[in-house]
RNA sequence: CGCGGGGUGGAGCAGCCUGGUAGCUCGUCAGGCUCAUAACCUGAAGGCCGCGGGUUCAAAUCCCGCCCCCGCAACCA
């Protein structure tokens, strides 16, 4: 069995430049992705973006350039930013690539053959200045639709449209025989109250009159489909999926390796209804695939400011650019994965973002890391020995080490809960401090007689050091090699991910007579001009 | 009307599913140490765990009701 574990993030509308939503979940994916390399599995980590639709193509239009253009500009906007925040994928999902769009022309084809989809007409309010359909949300207070919509006029148009509410019982017992179908919890049960109320089908077409940017109908020239064949299908389009193979037991076995009931697809909450949680796995279920090969959602909050949502409109929206700039890319995701809890929301604060990166990383990791190194050099000339000292409180540090560091943080981070299993780590960290204070090795350092239990001190502390740098590693990559750097361990794979695995993570792996490197300060204090 | 989340010492958050000394980070105050990035360590002050009932030997945790805050509510990726 080599079995892939594959980790989707939800693909972005190249409308406009990135903000520290799109980095947030970006990061979180890609320090589960990192975790599980970590471990020794093979991954596919998939991101991408969304490129099509009538926001680009009037964006477009107004920037005076051909969409094509426009969107390769934003796009390479975001690209550029995974690059800078280390964010590592095996692929990058463009949804103008044409082999995406064979793959959803090809879906779309089937499903019309075999009657899922049809056509018909609808009738509403339509905005021309905007270009839209409007609906019950966009009226005022009064009732009415407001000035902003301009010219406002009943209008009937054709469209097709997808079957999805014959397969509403599928879903409704899908979603109640797996209980993880959806994480956390609570959005499951939102996601189930939401499909019981499902009625009526899905609109997947627009006229070409209306928008020409997208993939055009297999069945019919006139329209494009509209986001939901075009964005969703990526997910499948990009980790090899033929749409010619009606059943899912045919599809190559690249592609049943990654695409199984273990795919983790990370999305935000404001997207899993109806988006990833209606309409996604129906459409799966409706092109053949079976129950136990439909995807596990990662549901993820918000970073509010201030309680407020943030949004382009309220002028409120965090450049990740600009913070990473500032305070470094390490900074940055340790404040990403450590001041929330997966599922939540949370306020954003660079206030916090300073304070934490000073407790934790500072004043707290970095600063062990400097004070034992500094004491290696003093007191045994950066020679490590690993001498069996019979201690009481040494065999505790070193079993600690073992247990605290072992399943502490393998189930949360399974549990994706990074914020719990990094305070595991930095909990060890402070203990690793207090343990220095308790034994005192500067007095030690001047009672030759005290020489065992202080190069057995020296050890734990490079010890301890080498085993948080290789659980940090998926959240903090460059952190971790700082660490190893200066420990002077496997300088032959620096900067290379394969420098870290779990497997590592034991007591005893740097051998007696290690000679560790000089300490540099690995997190300089941030200080604050107020 | 509906769906979901939240209300825990000054600030920000865990804990609640699987009841049993209320925990973490920051801040405040006092002390200690000197290997270290003015860092580290110890101690203290500070909470009727939104309100009211109930179940229980025992409730922040389970049940009921209420109040307040925040999202969502079909074409807005």
């Amino acid at each position: 069995m080599s079995k892939t574990f594959y980790i989707t993030t939800a693909i972005d509308y190249t409308n406009s430049a990135p903000h520290i939503g799109h980095a947030y979940e970006k990061v979180l994916a890609d320090v589960i992705a990192r975790y599980h390399r970590l471990k020794g599995e093979k991954v596919f980590f998939l991101t991408g973006a969304d490129q099509h639709g009538q926001k680009v193509q009037q964006s477009a239009e107004k920037a005076g350039v051909a969409p094509n253009d426009f969107v390769r500009s934003t796009t390479d906007k975001f690209i550029e930013l995974w690059k800078k925040l280390d964010v590592k994928y095996d692929v990058y999902a463009e949804t103008i690539d044409p082999h995406h769009k064979k793959v959803v022309q090809g879906i779309l084809q089937r499903l019309f053959d075999e009657g899922e989809i049809y056509k018909d007409k609808q009738s509403g309010f339509y905005s021309i200045r905007q270009e839209q359909f409007l609906t019950d949300k966009e009226r005022d207070s009064n009732g009415e639709f407001g000035p902003e919509w301009g010219q406002v006029e009943e209008r009937e148009e054709e469209n097709y449209y997808f079957k999805l509410n014959q397969h509403k019982d599928w879903l409704l017992r899908y979603i109640d025989n797996r209980k993880d179908a959806v994480i956390p919890d609570f959005r499951q049960t939102e996601l189930r109250n939401a499909v019981e109320k499902l009625s009526g089908d899905l609109c997947i077409s627009r006229p070409k009159s209306r928008l020409d940017w997208g993939i055009e109908l297999p069945f019919d020239q006139a329209f494009v489909t509209y986001v939901w064949f075009d964005a969703l299908t990526n997910y499948i389009s990009f980790a090899g999926y033929d749409p010619k193979i009606d059943n899912y037991e045919a599809q190559s076995q690249e592609f049943r390796d990654r695409w199984t009931k273990d795919t983790l697809q990370i999305i935000g909450k404001d997207v899993l209804i109806p988006a990833h949680g209606i309409y996604w796995p129906i459409m799966l279920h409706a092109v053949g695939f079976p129950n136990d090969a439909m995807p596990q959602l990662l549901v993820h909050g918000w970073w509010n400011l201030g309680g407020a949502k943030i949004s382009k409109s309220a002028g409120n929206v965090i450049d990740p650019n600009a913070l990473a700039d500032k305070y470094g890319v390490d900074a940055l995701r340790y404040y990403l994965m450590s001041a929330i809890v997966t599922g939540k929301d949370a306020d954003f604060s660079e206030e916090r973002l300073v304070t934490r990166y000073n407790s934790d990383l500072a004043n707290s990791m970095g600063n062990l890391l400097n004070r034992a190194l500094n004491m290696s050099d003093r007191y045994c000339q950066s020679t490590l020995a690993n001498r069996e000292v019979d201690d009481i409180n040494l065999r505790k540090w070193s079993e600690r080490a073992v247990a605290g560091l072992g399943q502490d943080y393998i189930d949360p981070m399974n549990a994706c809960s990074i914020e719990a299993a990094l305070g595991k780590i930095f909990g060890y960290s402070s203990f690793c401090n207090v343990a220095v204070e308790e034994f005192e090795p500067w007095k030690l350092a001047k009672d030759p007689n005290k020489r065992p239990v202080l190069d057995a001190i020296l050890y734990h502390l490079a010890e301890s050091l080498r085993n948080m740098a290789i659980l940090i590693s998926p959240v903090l990559p460059n952190s971790a090699h700082g660490i190893f750097d200066q420990l002077n361990w496997k300088m032959e794979l620096s900067g290379k991910e394969e420098r870290f695995s779990l497997k590592d993570a034991e007591w005893g792996g740097l051998p007696d007579g290690h000679v560790v490197g000089k300490p540099v300060p690995l997190f300089p204090r941030i200080e604050t001009s107020a």
